[in-house]
DNA sequence: CCGTATCCTGTCCGATACTG
DNA sequence: CAGTATCGGACAGGATACGG
């Protein structure tokens, strides 16, 4: 998943009427972004700092229920390292550490909010849609 | 994504320490649907229908370069389970599959806009966070 | 041309144990 | 409390070959 994203390739000028062309670039990366967004724990970590601004690491373990260490710490990891969490360091003991939203994370956590809303509300043609599925293919419902 | 988004298998429930925005059967089902949504070859099967309307199994397969027919195959498959897509089979030698958009899938295509024009926005302060963030690590370039 | 079945590999993720 | 290291199971997904 994690593609060439160091390609200095600028080609934001998508000024053409064109729809059809996406620029390779752009496309990989959105590609990795989502990818990483749409991972069931960033996605959980991200909601919940939305929620309750800062929080330490074991706050947000326990609000990010069945999470293990290993995965919250990857995590959260990955979110400072496109620069989406801060995590700051209090060098007392015991060890105390603080994570938060940065602008950034905000703003994609607002955007992601889009296919939210969109998931909620078409939540019902979903689920119609997968019975109708089942129904033609004479296949009983997948758990 | 990962692979357990497989269902809504979320019965863990937090101990209502703090209240949350959403319910959790909902933000259940929506993580599940945002799983099956934001995987790889479906964004990119949804924007290829986007832009080229209808398509056949073979077109599809060559824009969306470098998946597998099982990959095609099966994120079809899941797509048209979940109303996305509509499957039209032409009975004719040889055989000839048509591929369309839903309603439903070009609502989701354009709420999924919004991330993508998030992800192309910000592509710059991902990266320099990301730069930013080797450089005092001490850790070489990722690839 | 379209789709399925089989094999095989890489990777994700949880559990556990240990350090500062 | 916060984080790292390692092991092992499970599954996603690519390659291939074959059926309709």
């Amino acid at each position: 998943m994690s593609k060439g994203s160091g390609s200095a390739m600028r080609a934001e000028n998508v000024a053409d009427g064109a729809p059809d062309t996406v620029d390779p670039a752009v496309e990989a990366l959105v590609q990795d972004i989502i990818g990483k967004v749409a991972d069931r724990w960033t996605m959980l970590v991200l909601e919940a700092l939305e929620e309750h601004g800062t929080l330490r690491f074991t706050q947000l373990g326990r609000i990010v229920s069945g999470i293990s260490q290993k995965m919250l710490t990857q995590t959260v990891r990955r979110m400072e390292e496109d620069g989406l969490v801060t995590r700051t360091v209090h060098p007392v003991i015991p060890p105390h550490v603080d994570y938060a939203l940065t602008p950034l994370g905000s703003s994609l956590s607002e955007a992601f909010c889009g296919v939210w809303v969109w998931a909620e509300k078409h939540r019902d043609e979903i689920e119609q849609a997968r019975r109708r599925f089942s129904e033609a293919s004479g296949k009983p419902r997948p758990a």
